[in-house]
RNA sequence: GGUCUCUUAGCCGAGUGGUUAGGCACCGGUCUGCAAAACCGUUUACGGCGGUUCGAAUCCGCCAGAGACCUCCA
């Protein structure tokens, strides 16, 4: 099936065909986490998002790409009293060697991913292992002119650049505004102008992280491993890049003016940004109080939630709201998901076991088109769901023989089901992982129910009601049908 | 202060110039020895005030409130 999907650009603030420059290969470049602290839920969005763009490209037939950067170097902490690189700062406190640090955090962030089902970059290039390339990036940029040194730092020429491109055109900023509002920070009297962003910075001495070069002994700017590892990996021009909202400015802006600044002809077709999460309507920050980190919620450990709530929980929580849009996480919320989407896995078991007619009592087509149109939508999940729930009515409907379904619609029902939820979608459901908890168990289960079955039978009320107590007590969850029992583990 | 976004029923959250989003909760029902679960049905909307229009929750203006970025952050 041809499908012609528009996702919404930053740059041009509309949706656009999307039409890869090089079909059927798609380069998808994504800034990923600065591996500094735990990953926590606003890690979640960008990744889930991303996540749901790759599997869709994919499901298209496309090559894709998909390169996602771990930040283990260069960002620089200004709220601090020094410029001081996150990383080495962290790693003094802890006494650890930065790079233990690093690997530390990278893979709590690979755990936890893998926990969300989110898939794995094709490409995880470091920042810290890619210096000498952004070393080369700094001489091109200071060769064409769009750079100077200052007492060993290297800055980016804002002003100069702003006189031969625009500066500011993905934010929708214009320079005299920034000149005019920019605050006192660091180092500001290194720069030429305000506006100016750091390329590579001169180590004070108690710096750990740094690496030689022509200039000083230092370390790369903020923004700069982003256009050296998408040029690196995706080429001068690639079709997509991701990130969050907060990223459009100053680091996505620095980066197409850095790309610029380059020789050659760099030029990203779609920038693509999702939205941030809130916590009970507000802002998620370590100040507030509201700091919720993924373990927590697995576990439910932190003081705001009611209860642990499962990795899948969440995914399913963040694809109900569009990605263009805020995300508000609340108990509430969340236990309505989950419950929706036990609904969702459980009609998807009934689907499973559903008995063909000799023709259909609905339209299937209809429904798989709907489906399209919806994802077609700049990856419009939240409508996609409710078409998926509609097809639930639908389901049971069979179930209860109020419905009928033909066989080949019944195959392709299977069909569509399975691509949406689990490939497009990546929902797994969990019950089957704690299913798997041995066929000995499952075995015992079934044996004692099927005694308690025989006890309903001689109307024996009292050992019936035992064996549901007490194996729910296991957390064995009985459902009584019509024709017997179904259980599952909690 | 600057730039921008948002405000939808009890909660979350889509969307559209005129026709049911969806989920959860509530309520009613089916099923059941009772219950749970499951399923079916159903109620409550579009921040306020103006304007454009045959018609606006949807477009425009003003007001109020919330938020984002401008400063490390996803």
């Amino acid at each position: 099936m041809q499908q012609e999907l528009y996702i919404y650009n930053s740059l041009s603030r509309k949706k656009e065909v999307f039409e890869p420059i090089n079909a059927p290969h798609v380069g998808l470049y994504v800034c990923g986490p600065t591996v500094y602290g735990d990953p926590h839920l606003g890690h979640a969005r960008p990744a889930i998002t991303f996540d749901i763009l790759f599997r869709y490209l994919t499901h298209l037939g496309y090559k894709v790409r998909y390169v996602r950067n771990i930040t283990d170097v260069g960002h620089l902490e200004n709220d601090a009293d020094e410029g001081e690189d996150k990383i080495a700062k962290k790693a003094r406190l802890d006494q650890l060697e930065p790079m233990e640090v690093v690997q530390y955090y990278t893979n709590r962030y690979h755990t936890y991913m893998q926990g969300l089902n989110v898939l794995p970059p094709s490409i995880e290039p470091k920042a810290s292992g890619h210096i000498i390339e952004q070393q080369e990036m700094i001489r091109e940029i200071l060769k064409n002119g769009y750079a100077y040194e200052s007492n060993g730092s290297i800055y980016f020429d804002v002003v100069k650049y702003n006189k031969d491109h625009k500066y500011g055109e993905l934010s929708g900023r214009n320079i005299e505004d920034m000149i005019s509002n920019t605050r006192t920070l660091d180092g500001q009297d290194e720069k030429q102008n305000s506006v100016d962003f750091a390329l590579w910075k001169k180590a004070a001495p108690e710096h750990i992280m740094r690496w030689p070069s022509e200039w000083s002994e230092g370390f790369p700017g903020w923004h700069l491993e982003c256009s050296v590892m998408g040029r690196k990996y995706l080429g001068e021009q690639f079709d997509i890049h991701g990130g969050g909202m907060d990223l459009k400015f100053p680091h996505h802006e620095c980066e197409i003016a850095q790309n610029n600044a380059c020789d050659g002809d760099m030029n990203v077709k779609y920038w693509m940004h999702n939205n941030m999460i809130t916590i009970n309507g507000q802002k998620m920050g370590k100040s507030l109080g509201n700091f919720i980190t993924l373990e927590q919620f697995v576990d439910g450990s932190h003081e705001l939630l009611e209860q642990p709530y499962s990795p899948m929980t969440i995914r399913f929580f963040i694809l109900q709201a569009h990605y263009r849009s805020t995300v508000d996480f609340s108990n509430e919320a969340l236990q309505a998901a989950e419950k929706g989407m036990q609904r969702l896995f459980t009609a998807l078991n009934t689907l499973e076991k559903l008995k063909a007619s000799d023709k259909s009592s609905f339209n299937l087509s209809e429904i798989k088109e709907k489906c399209y149109q919806a994802i077609n939508d700049d990856l419009n999940c939240p409508i996609l769901i409710s078409h998926l729930f509609d097809g639930v009515k639908i389901i049971n409907s069979i179930k209860d023989g109020k419905a009928t379904i033909s066989d080949s619609d019944l195959a392709e029902m299977k069909e569509l089901y399975k691509t949406f939820v689990f490939d497009i979608l990546g929902l797994v459901s969990e019950n089957n992982e704690a299913g798997a908890s041995g066929k000995l168990t499952e075995s015992l289960i079934d044996l004692l129910l099927n005694i308690r079955q025989q006890a309903k039978q001689n109307k024996d009320w009292a050992t019936s009601d035992k064996v549901r107590d007490e194996l729910k007590a296991l957390g064995v969850i009985i459902k009584d049908t019509k024709d017997g029992f179904e259980w599952e583990l909690e």
